[in-house]
DNA sequence: GTAAGACATGAATCAGCCGTCATATTGAAA
DNA sequence: TTTCAATATGACGGCTGATTCATGTCTTAC
């Protein structure tokens, strides 16, 4: 997998001047992702980042202040890349209600192929808080965004988004960690249609008739 | 603020022999507490917390094996002490409906009440991913014997109830973040209400067009 | 009252690793 | 070709903080 390609888009303030510069800072970068992804911030080591990205140490600071510098990097490059996943997904949605269970499914899947990503992020919350609370919000505001629409178009009811916009990306995440980074066997297609269903109907009993339900003892 | 009291349920497996014993070591771990809540794991000295203790350094490795032991230690009481809070007050829930909102209320006001134990949980996800599982393990399953009783009951929709239970929690942890850490000026029960709403009804719009009632049904 | 374990002390040890720096190499413009 | 800014190098300084240990002081059992 080539991700130098991804690192484009995150052009940096202290942005490489000649070709040969920036192919290494990319090297960098790509390897910072995988060792604080392994090792986490802490463990992780700029003799490991060097090592992997197959540059002398001095490198490293030639191309970054510090430590915490690459890692805020590596967190706003993911929030766009995330973002940029899950929103192209969601855009193909006929409804905001499918979308839900789209916008779901397509995180699950981006966590499964980044689970280093993943964790870095999460680690972010004690490394580089501001980055963290960025990260979430930039999700809080599209998600609340697109909610607002959707209310507008009367596709759903209307009620406070700011509030279930962190709810729903609340259960985002936790099921991205759950059937994402703990389990990933498990078939997603379910995973989203249950979850789907409780987001659109709730936990509470149709009125509707006796539903077709295939399991409906007791 | 007593914390001491609460230590009592943890009982160490290295439990100290006197009195003199665990009330050092009581104190210890309070202390511990208070600074991992406030520097995280890795910033956290045990010197910060021999001091805060008042006990000299090396009192410490008489009751605990190393600074990872103590902070496992003090995931497993905060569990407890969580769920205990939290099932206190869902069971007086009249339905496992309004059990959802009442859960959510306990939940953040927990939060609130104990920003530093919450920090040191999250963090638990790098320091200690055992342990951390483990504490959401525990609520996951507290979680869906609760949905399973409820559908038992004929109170809620039949449903994937372990996929419920993450994407609930993941709601109420992000709405604890948010709410409970972030921002804890704004009104509980506003969010609490709206989201309990979500939770139950769902985001799709009630098909009953004009009625705006509250409690139909049954 | 007196062992004998339990508990307490804090200076010393020891290891890890971030970031610096003096020096070397590259390559594109002039 | 020359020049010099950009880039690359890696040994080393310096600091931090967990854990050890040799030595004392309490508490309890008898």
């Amino acid at each position: 997998m080539n991700h130098i390609s991804h690192f484009v888009h995150t052009l940096p303030d202290t942005a490489p001047k000649t070709a040969r510069g920036q192919k290494t800072w990319g090297k960098i970068l790509e390897a910072a992702e995988y060792e604080f992804g392994e090792k986490g911030f802490h463990e992780a080591a700029i003799t490991g980042i060097t090592q992997r990205a197959g540059v002398a140490m001095g490198t490293f600071y030639v191309h970054f202040k510090s430590k915490e510098e690459i890692f805020r990097t590596l967190i706003v490059h993911m929030g766009k890349l995330t973002r940029s996943w899950i929103g192209q997904r969601v855009a193909e949605a006929p409804s905001r209600l499918e979308a839900e269970r789209m916008g779901l499914q397509a995180f699950i899947e981006f966590v499964r192929q980044h689970k280093n990503l993943y964790r870095i992020v999460n680690e972010a919350q004690f490394v580089a808080p501001e980055a963290y609370r960025d990260y979430y919000a930039a999700f809080s505001q599209a998600y609340q965004r697109r909610l607002d629409e959707a209310v507008g178009r009367g596709e759903i009811e209307p009620g406070n988004n700011e509030h279930r916009a962190w709810a729903l990306i609340g259960a985002n995440v936790f099921l991205g960690q759950h059937y994402g980074i703990w389990d990933d066997s498990v078939d997603l297609q379910e995973v989203t249609g249950n979850v789907g269903d409780l987001i659109v109907n709730g936990l509470s009993r149709k009125n509707t008739k006796k539903n077709d339900n295939k399991g409906d003892r007791e």
